[in-house]
DNA sequence: GACGAACTAGGACAATTGTCCCAATTCCAA
DNA sequence: TTGGAATTGGGACAATTGTCCTAGTTCGTC
């Protein structure tokens, strides 16, 4: 792997573990094993690392949807992945949040001009969800579904790191999934009225 | 009002509008219109100030649902109202996120000892909570009814901030007020059966 | 093998950080 | 009025910050 690309692997996760601010030049680099000025070669400034952790970021997250979308799954399949990622990645989001959520928040106290690129994590996942719900038949309520739930996982995310509670997160994890039940239930109830 | 109670007010403002890290003791001085020394008088550590803010945002809080307990009001009622912050702060939440999940959220990924105290203004949330539902008969259940309303009141303050989304507040608001109703109905049936 | 571009190390730079000290002022009780 | 405590202002301090420079090293291409 490039040096750039370690650079970058390594910001994000110091970025993701200890916040933007609080991360400084010498913690990535020292983190890296490289000089600092090795490291000013590759980012000019600190939001040039920022802008290159969200573009990996955002194009992960894609490549992520993307295998999701093109697995032979029901799109309610697809849907109960995403929930599924507050499981899988339980114990990180206990320990650090939503990797999409806090770094948003943060940048949004910071008044930082990448906070829209950040916030695009996000409108990669809601319009994913959306497409899914347009996929079951829920036609202009898609979006706010995919906003509903793209919301509770954010909350559940945000009081399981708060008290370090994983029972929290799993039965939280079955609401939304019987929620995701009753919606199709009622969807089709009505199809057939 | 002294000196120290300013520099509270003051930092409390600062913490929550650009984050704990970010906020400086110069930038808190000049904002209060005092000189470091005469700060450094009032409080010797950075730590100190946040534990002074904490408390007195626990205190604030503590007021604030106690008001809410003696009024009048139906358990249901109180609930709603705990529920409509988030419109009633609607704008404050859209440019900084709830003050009381972003820093926890940021102390958690500073490591700071802090981090439990200010969690602790989450379990005053829960346990009012759990209080207003225990009243309207929930029994066991009230607790986890408690931490769900709590992480979806979270999970709309996260997504508001990223999109700056009034819309999406308000019908979410919504939403959890129907879901209350619910769930009171659902209740009120299974004691008729 | 030679040459220029890419890469790396180490440190310089001013600015800012949290912390701390001390002299001056204000205030209150004796 | 006086004496001491509380308060205040104006810095000093080392450490760290983001940024930048320069001198070596490595590498691919001709």
């Amino acid at each position: 792997m490039s040096t750039r690309d370690r650079i970058i692997e390594t910001a994000d996760r110091l970025f993701y573990q200890q916040g933007f601010e609080a991360t400084s030049f010498a913690d990535i680099a020292s983190a890296v094993g490289i000089s600092r000025g090795n490291f000013y070669h590759h980012f000019k400034t600190k939001d040039d690392i920022l802008d290159a952790v969200i573009t990996q970021r955002l194009a992960n997250t894609e490549q992520m949807l993307d295998r999701w979308e093109i697995s032979g799954n029901d799109p309610s399949e697809r849907i109960r992945s995403f929930i599924h990622i507050l499981i899988v990645n339980g114990e990180k989001i206990r320990k650090f949040g939503c990797p999409v959520g806090t770094l948003s928040s943060e940048l949004a106290k910071l008044n930082h001009a990448a906070q829209s690129d950040a916030a695009g994590l996000f409108t990669l996942f809601r319009s994913w969800l959306c497409r899914q719900f347009m996929a079951l038949g829920f036609g202009a309520k898609s979006d706010a579904l995919a906003m509903h739930i793209l919301g509770r996982s954010q909350g559940v995310a945000t009081l399981a790191n708060a008290f370090d509670d994983d029972g929290f997160l799993e039965s939280e994890v079955t609401l939304m999934c019987n929620w995701l039940d009753d919606q199709i239930t009622h969807l089709k109830a009505s199809e057939r009225a």
